[in-house]
DNA sequence: CAAGTGAAATGAAAGCTTTTATATTTTCTG
DNA sequence: CAGAAAATATAAAAGCTTTCATTTCACTTG
């Protein structure tokens, strides 16, 4: 109550000399000038901001309106110096270019959002050595947490000291720590059956890279599928690609050219798909009548091919949405044993891939 | 357990493993650890890795070994806090989500690396306030330049004080800094000439947010086109939307409703032509042979919808490239006035724009 | 009313680097 | 070879915040 006149010594002193200094527009305003300006201690400012200790209702305004007069913004670096640690989540994935990740990011960026964290995000191209290079840039400065999309032979690994870290998508080998995927195989399994049951035997594969463990995973549900309906597959019809449209588009000129055609190819991928339907085109054939595609990853982008691509659709923002959470469990603090996530995937039958039951002699050949 | 030929060798490997991490333990090492381990003082060993001053041979060595053996990586923040900036270049986007980005934060992405600086993404989803509070936040890192892409209304502005700013795709109100943009006008002119060529007198519009520049210059652009060949086009054959499919969708819907049905649609992006594409498809008519499409933005995708979209293309991923370039040279110091940029677009002719001079009264096919 | 108490405010240290002014060593000149 | 000049190395300060050990304050209680 006793609403002192600021007969203080120190309030006076701090008042007296400094008004006009304040006016320079070139530097950002600290906390000192805060403190000078309300006549307060350094500790009590801090305080203020970031509510760590209870500080009587005057002086307390008094913070809020010098740094509110003066524009008062939170220096970051100092702050992380003596935190030893930034609000900021590092992300690392292969390429932004690849349709599939944006929606990962998203998903990702909206949780940082909302618990106040910044996000860097850094491409690999698939090269481990660009990502050890981002990856020890990174904890320079001093991250909360670390997302990561492992390129093949990527050296990650967690460390007790460094910050938390979630691998997303893939497993790089030797990772023991958080992790959080779609069923892959699952997914594969589920496509492969449908195109048993729409009659299809001769089907061709392009499979991604064989050191992601997501493709390898997408193989294996196929293959599973196929034993379980005792079908075999000719090691020819199975070409490997990157999961991109040009390389998706090699590996289908060569699958079209094998006797006998497959009547099916399933990409493991939709840029392999649209670089798939691109070299169907090209050799005069109609998909689906003449060759059939199934793809994976079911973008809404492949809602508008000729025709419709069916695809085993994975939830990418809810990837990174998940992943995001979990890193945020984590930075907070959270000591579980490490976690392994694996989201459903679902079959979405659009218009690429015909039904050999239904015709008698609907090929063409 | 079952001891392979390699045994003896990994076990040697594991215990090197250990000792080295008993030599650093939970703390990351510091400019004085490798001081004290060379020998020198901490002024030599900060002129040894930023090799701000001369220093011999034997001393140099003994640095440089140190900082190998104890795996020292500088830390950015002390570094930042101390030098008034780091080496983060901020880059604020509407939405990675949107297709058109992505190209453009790989072109800023790739320069970023290449200068050694690190990329710190914030989606606004168009909001002036997100768009506002991330600008703060991100200068609270005290970034070496910002990137942006600025939401309608954006009240970015360009201070004295801050870092470098250099503005991409649209023009924020009062904006007088750094710009690079692509050639709205020119393009929408070009392609509105074309549809002319190609006998389209009713052309219905899907134009952009009107308050996005970008937006305004290609309505600018169709409309120059039109009075140069003395034709007007009736308002309501002209309705605005979001940069989205769904808006995309439901203007088409319109635009198809209205008698004499226009022939060709110009939808101002690419997201919002596949939405037209949708609409048409809804309502069981053809394209191009009942209504033509034309879009902007002529990204790879839009090369395998049905029919492939005919577009402007405008160069994403080198408006990203050149933007970066501008705000290294400023980051450098470049004190010339400030700069604007422009990139020509290209009109790439595919199939969803008929040619309704050499048909009498096409139909079938 | 003096002493005691819990709460509120303070001052200084710490965190890691760069830089400047100073000290020291080396090299050169006469 | 003395002494000056040049080259190198050093210690200390600065940059901004958080935190911790103290001090000060405002009351309560005996």
């Amino acid at each position: 109550m006793t609403s002192k006149p600021e007969g203080d010594k120190k309030a006076g002193r701090a008042r007296a000399g400094r008004l006009k200094e304040t006016m320079k527009p070139e530097t950002r305003v600290t906390m000192h000038q805060i403190a000078r300006e309300a006549g307060v201690s350094l500790g009590t400012v801090s305080h203020v901001i970031n509510g760590t200790a209870t500080v009587r209702e005057p002086l307390r305004e008094r913070v809020l309106k010098a740094v509110k007069m003066l524009g008062y913004e939170p220096n970051e670096l100092s702050r992380g110096l003596r935190l030893n640690r930034t609000s900021i989540i590092g992300m690392i994935i292969p390429d932004i270019t690849n349709p599939f990740f944006p929606g990962v990011v998203r998903g990702v960026e909206d949780v940082a959002y909302k618990h106040q964290f910044r996000l860097v995000l850094c491409n690999t191209d698939n090269d481990p050595a660009k990502e050890a290079t981002y990856l020890s840039q990174l904890k320079s400065f001093l991250p909360a947490g670390i997302l990561i999309i492992p390129s093949q032979d990527s050296t990650v690994t967690t460390i007790a000291s460094g910050p938390p870290i979630v691998c997303i998508d893939r497993r790089p080998d030797n990772w023991k720590g958080d992790m959080v995927s779609v069923a892959n195989r699952e997914g594969a399994y589920k496509a492969t059956q449908h195109l048993i049951e729409m009659g299809h035997r001769k089907i061709g594969v392009i499979a991604g890279p064989s050191h992601l463990t997501s493709a390898v995973d997408r193989l294996r549900g196929l293959r599973q599928a196929l034993d379980h309906a005792k079908l075999s597959i000719a090691p020819e019809y199975v070409q490997e690609a990157r999961f991109d449209r040009m390389s998706g588009y090699t590996a289908a000129l060569r699958l079209l050219q094998l006797l006998p055609r497959p009547t099916v190819i399933f990409a493991m991928s939709d840029p392999t798909a649209m670089g798939t339907l691109l070299a169907i085109r090209e050799l005069q054939l109609r998909c689906p009548q003449d060759v059939s595609v199934m793809s994976f990853d079911g973008l809404e982008q492949t809602e508008l091919t000729e025709p419709a691509l069916t695809a085993v659709y994975q939830p990418g923002y809810q990837l990174g949405y998940t992943a995001a959470g979990l890193l945020v469990e984590r930075m907070e603090g959270l000591k579980a044993p490490a976690k392994e996530i694996v989201l459903e995937t679902e079959l979405r039958i659009r218009g690429s891939v015909a039904n050999l039951n239904s015709r008698r002699h609907g090929t063409g050949r």
